[in-house]
RNA sequence: GUCCCUAUAGCUCAAUGGACAGAGCGCAGCCCUGCGGAGGCUGAUAUCGAGGUUCAACUCCUCGUAGGGACACCA
């Protein structure tokens, strides 16, 4: 990975230059202006003020004990002080080869060491339909395990589904039709028909079964997202796994009775309030099953919980981390994915999606309308903290002429130049590829490893459909430019092999967002 | 009232505190005797307001303004 080596290069350069000095976080970015290079860093910026020294005189001083040899041609420092870098031509089409050796490997990391870690998304009440919430957050879910895997974690994707309680005696009231009905919509008349039942529990719980399987179930197969793991509510109290959690909270002394009622010191953990645990009428709250389910999360052996939550839930952190820490875990590892609610336009009208209302799209609706390409690349390309407007018509206007197609298209493209080269592909050193169109699509081929490395430190998945743009920009450019199947048959077989590094990396980059590559359109 | 998120081009969105703020759609033009024109190339248009921190602010802090969400013994 060229970052990281430019990484080391810097710090070996400060640690010749100032023994025992402590050196602070090294950034390397990606200059905007190719005036300044391939990469480039502040460092120098960052430390002069301790070394009481000037940025520039910084800057001259690191630079000079780097030596233009292996992946760095030049070294430019510039005001106010940064130092720029150049990759020698010859370290990319070493690089380039290396992507060509891996093939699908190429952007497989380490880092995750088979580190154990669950994803939890979606998990959507068992009581109507699919949202765009839910796609949202199921989208981002699956393509953020999909990365994590990539990069040697060992990932679960879990669904959790609360098959118990005031939701499931809400959605049984609304089957049976009575006056404390609170869900609407033609799935309710459905299930009305279906269900017999005349009481409520247990209408209640055959619709949820029916939803879950026959609604929610289907939707997700759909989308193309397949989860590892389905967990019950309604297990955590059969395996008395409610009991143990309760049990660890009153050993520890972090619950008492007030009111009647069994609370939980959350406030001791950062909460702004204590939450109740079992209510006056003898019921437990979903917050009693969510410890629980954590602490069942957390001795199944993951070291690391990540999950997606609408914003509607954001007030239930605080509670969920402290619960955390009340049994002995650290809330850092409890991470917690807020994305903001989709908001729906239909005829320029917003659209309030409320299973309550009855008044929503499905996500089903808009997948059948948009494709499920056009829908995955929608969701992603947006980052988790924007409030996205889907109008449903712009959505299928933009179908037609979506980022999707550009990306696609370049991959059919580069399909069609394979298919029809009848030129037996050797291993070459790349000496004949020199033109800027060239290099740049080189460059932002290799780039795809550090690409999956910077989604790790944010878990902001929208940086893969930006490196997909990315590079099918690169390579419609590189097409304009050279011709790739010509009389010169060195030529061709040495381009050829680029358009097939670029293939390997775009259907690696497609496969994690589960958008379909196809060859011909 | 308190807390969280947001405000960037006509529209939908980008930009780990960095060097002239980027895309797509739309708009005004140009490019097929060349492997897919669903493409390439030109051009116009933007950081909500006021202070502050910093060598450097769309980005951080404070105060406004506007929108979304959350503040239950509901989830």
């Amino acid at each position: 990975m060229i970052k990281n080596e430019i990484k080391k290069i810097i710090e070996d350069s400060i640690k010749e230059n100032l023994k025992g000095f402590k050196i602070p976080e090294i950034l390397v970015e990606y200059p905007k202006n190719d005036i300044y290079g391939d990469y480039s860093t502040n460092i120098a910026l960052k430390i002069a003020k301790n070394l009481n020294k000037s940025p520039m005189d910084t800057a001259e001083m690191i630079s000079s004990k780097i030596k233009k040899q292996g992946v760095v041609k030049e070294v430019k420092v510039v005001s106010p002080g940064f130092i720029n870098f150049f990759v020698s031509e010859d370290y990319l089409k070493k690089s380039l080869k290396e992507v060509l050796k891996k093939k699908d490997k190429f952007g497989s990391l380490k880092i995750g060491k088979g580190q154990k870690v669950n994803v939890e998304f979606v998990s959507a009440n068992p009581t109507g339909p699919l949202t765009l919430g839910n796609g949202r957050g199921g989208f981002s879910g699956d393509v953020l395990s999909n990365v994590l895997k990539k990069a040697g974690y060992n990932v679960t994707k879990e669904y959790y589904v609360n098959d118990k309680g005031e939701q499931i005696r809400k959605l049984g009231h609304s089957v049976v039709g009575d006056k404390e009905a609170v869900y609407q919509g033609k799935y309710i008349e459905e299930l009305k028909k279906r269900i017999k039942e005349k009481d409520r529990d247990k209408a209640g719980e055959k619709a949820a079964k029916i939803i879950l399987k026959e609604m929610i179930k289907e939707s997700l197969k759909k989308m193309k997202i397949r989860f590892d793991k389905w967990s019950s509510e309604k297990s955590l109290y059969k395996s008395k796994e409610i009991d143990k959690a309760l049990k660890i909270l009153k050993d520890k002394g972090l619950s008492y009775q007030k009111d009647n009622a069994l609370w939980f010191k959350s406030t001791e953990f950062g909460d702004d309030k204590d939450r109740v645990l079992i209510k006056e009428n003898k019921e437990e709250t979903y917050l009693l099953s969510d410890i629980a389910y954590l602490l069942n999360k957390f001795k199944r052996g993951f070291k690391k919980l990540i999950l997606f939550w609408g914003a509607d839930h954001h007030g239930y952190v605080n509670r969920l981390k402290a619960a955390a820490q009340a049994l002995g875990y650290n809330k850092e590892d409890v991470e917690i994915i807020i994305f903001q609610l989709v908001r729906l336009i239909r005829d320029k009208k917003e659209v309030r999606m409320s299973k309550r209302t009855g008044d929503y799209i499905t996500l089903d609706e808009v997948i059948d309308e948009v494709g499920l390409d056009a829908a995955r690349f929608f969701f992603l390309t947006r980052d988790y903290n924007s409030h996205l407007n889907f109008d449903m018509s712009l959505a299928k206007e933009e179908s037609k002429n979506n980022p999707v197609y550009y990306v696609q298209y370049a991959y059919a493209r580069i399909s069609s130049i394979l298919r029809k080269s009848k030129i037996r592909l050797k291993k070459t050193d790349f000496n004949l590829i020199h033109h800027k169109s060239e290099l740049e699509l080189i460059k932002q081929v290799i780039r795809f490893d550090e690409v999956i490395e910077d989604i790790l430190k944010d878990y902001s998945v929208s940086k893969l459909p930006q490196y997909a743009v990315d590079i099918s920009d690169a390579f419609h450019r590189f097409y304009e430019n050279c011709k790739v199947i010509s009389e010169d048959i060195r030529v061709s077989q040495e381009r050829l092999l680029l358009v097939l590094a670029v293939k390997i990396v775009l259907k690696n980059t497609l496969d994690l967002m589960g958008v379909s590559a196809v060859e011909k359109m």
